[in-house]
DNA sequence: TTTCTAAGTTGTAATCATTACAAGTTAATT
DNA sequence: AATTAACTTGTAATGATTACAACTTAGAAA
C-alpha cells in the first residue's frame, strides 16, 4: 500500500510542517522515484524543473522528512547515503554489480535474537549485498 | 570463540599479506578492542605506542584487513564508519544515548524473506538502534 | 648475512560530502 | 495587505577519505 503524494502532503500539514514549493517538489520526487536516490540524484533531476533549487535545501528537506518519519536513511555502504520513501518494514538488497538497491519483504519479528533483553529497540535495518538475478544471468 | 592475535597473524601470513609493524599493531588493536572503533579512535590510541603512525596507514590497513575478511565495516549511522574484528555472524545494536555499539547473536537463517529468489546473497548486516539497559535505568 | 626490490608507510595536498551561516524570500496567519 | 517566523539560497567552512610522490622495509634470493 503505497502512499500517494497527496497523502504525504497531508501528513506534512498535520505535523505543521510548511508546504514550501521546494519541499513539495522533493516529497513528490521521493514518492514517484522508488530508486533510493542519493542527494545528488535528487538535486540533478529536480534542478531541471526548479533551476534555483539549492543542494542545501535538499539536505534540509530530507532531514525534515526524516524527522517527520516520511523518509528513511539507507546506509548500506560506507561511502554513500541513500534515501527511501517506503516507510513500511522491509529490507534492502544492494547488487554490487549494477549498484541497484532492491526492497524485499522481511518479518522483523521472525528474527531469532539473543542478548537483547532489556534493550529498547526503536529501529531495525536489514542490509544484504550480493548479485541480483539480472546481473547473475549476464555473467 | 574469539580469534587470538596469534591466529590472526597466521591468517595474514597464509594470505601472503606482509606482516609490517604497523599492520600488526592495528590488527592487535582490533583483536583486543571489541569496541567497534572508528579510524580516529584507532589512530589516537595507537599513536601513543607508535608515534610515527600515519592515519593513511590505518585506512590502508583496514582496507587490507577488510578484503582479507579479518574485519567488517559497520555503517549503522550515516556520519561515522566503524570497524569490527568479530567476523562470525552477529547483529549490531547502537544505543542512541551513550553511542555504544553492542553485538548480539542472531540466526541469519531465521529471517523470513520474500522477493529474493535468484538473488545471490554474499553479505548480511542487521542494525538495530535504541536505548541500552544502562541508559534506560539512568533515565 | 647481505643484497635487492616489490610492497608498505608517511605527510601533504586534493577531493568530496555535509554543515554553518548570513542575507534575501515566502507561507500562512492576522 | 501587513507581518513575521520559518524557509531558501549561495558561499564558505569543516571533516572524512583518497591520491600521490618520496622514503622505508619485509622478506625472498644469493
Amino acid at each position: 500500500m503505497e502512499k500517494t503524494f497527496e497523502k504525504l502532503k497531508n501528513e506534512l500539514k498535520n505535523k505543521n510542517i510548511r508546504l514550501s514549493h521546494q519541499r513539495l517538489k522533493v516529497l513528490e520526487y521521493m514518492s514517484t522515484h522508488k530508486t533510493h536516490p542519493t542527494v545528488d540524484m535528487i538535486y540533478n533531476d529536480l534542478q531541471k524543473e526548479v533551476p534555483t533549487l539549492s543542494k542545501t535545501t535538499i539536505y534540509n528537506t530530507l532531514d525534515t522528512l526524516k524527522n517527520a518519519g516520511l523518509v528513511k536513511v539507507v546506509t548500506i555502504e560506507d561511502n554513500e547515503v541513500r534515501y527511501d520513501s517506503r516507510t513500511h518494514e522491509h529490507g534492502h538488497f544492494k547488487c554490487v554489480s549494477c549498484e541497484e538497491i532492491f526492497d524485499f519483504d522481511i518479518k522483523f519479528d521472525s528474527f531469532a535474537t539473543k542478548g537483547l533483553d532489556n534493550f529498547k529497540i526503536n529501529n531495525k535495518d536489514v542490509y544484504f549485498k550480493g548479485i541480483c538475478p539480472d546481473c547473475s544471468t549476464k555473467q
